[in-house]
DNA sequence: CGGGATCCAACGCGATACTG
DNA sequence: CAGTATCGCGTTGGATCCCG
């Protein structure tokens, strides 16, 4: 059977997908479902995140009870994280979207590539050669 | 066996959930889901959004392939959005995603509440932050 | 009716510097 | 090592006006 749209299901889940789905998060997720890692192996882990992106992200993925935090008092301070049972069932949809985006992302390409083809011939001569 | 996180994998995977899991993409998809829609049905459904950005966000999944653009030449025009078959195909992990939230959304917001009433107490104003 | 163009406010996010 | 604090800019997105 298929679940319908209404509304109130439809607003939660956006809310929710807006929080797992932007940029880090998603990246973070995927790699703690590999298993636990401190801070700095998610900072070289996720390429290009900033240590406040990875800070923040941690923190409201912490806050949203998908991730957990445990900090080892040894002399240099080491932290480690790690997806709560919340968070791994979390990983399954997620991979199911990895899956299907693993299938289909070069129909996505070649529809953006033809998409922008066709739009760019209607206004090639437009191209901002100066900005203000 | 099944699939590891792998980096190359997952950064498509990451950049097309940024995409597609914006907050107005999701909702979009999902009243279409439910059969073709005109613009303003579609302004109308998605509560709260901008001509502007149901504009901008339409664009954006027609040039991914995942949504037709028809336009029918009345005299008072009209448009018709439709899913594609990939749009459709995208339906099922999202419809997955879906029912993640509709089953665990509780557990979060219980795990918001606590881990904010837990940092409210070293930072009391802090909880204005939360408030529009 | 559908949507492009413009202005402007808000904030997301990176870079940097400083603590414990 | 694992953060916190501050600044600054680029992008996002709403409001408004106008056009086919």
């Amino acid at each position: 059977m298929h679940s319908h749209f209404d509304p109130a299901k439809c607003q939660t889940v956006s809310e929710i997908l807006s929080r797992i789905g932007d940029k880090w998060s998603v990246l973070i997720i995927m790699k703690l479902g590999s298993g636990p890692s401190r801070f700095s192996d998610l900072k070289r882990s996720v390429v290009g995140i900033s240590q406040r992106m990875l800070t923040l992200t941690l923190r409201a993925l912490e806050r949203d009870g998908l991730v957990s935090r445990t900090v080892h008092p040894t002399v240099p301070p080491s932290v480690v994280y790690e997806l709560t049972d919340l968070g791994r069932s979390l990983s399954k949809p997620i991979e199911a979207m990895g899956g299907w985006v693993f299938c289909n992302h070069e129909k996505i390409h070649e529809a953006r590539a033809e998409f922008d083809s066709r739009y760019a011939a209607s206004d090639e001569n437009s191209a901002e050669l100066h900005k203000p």
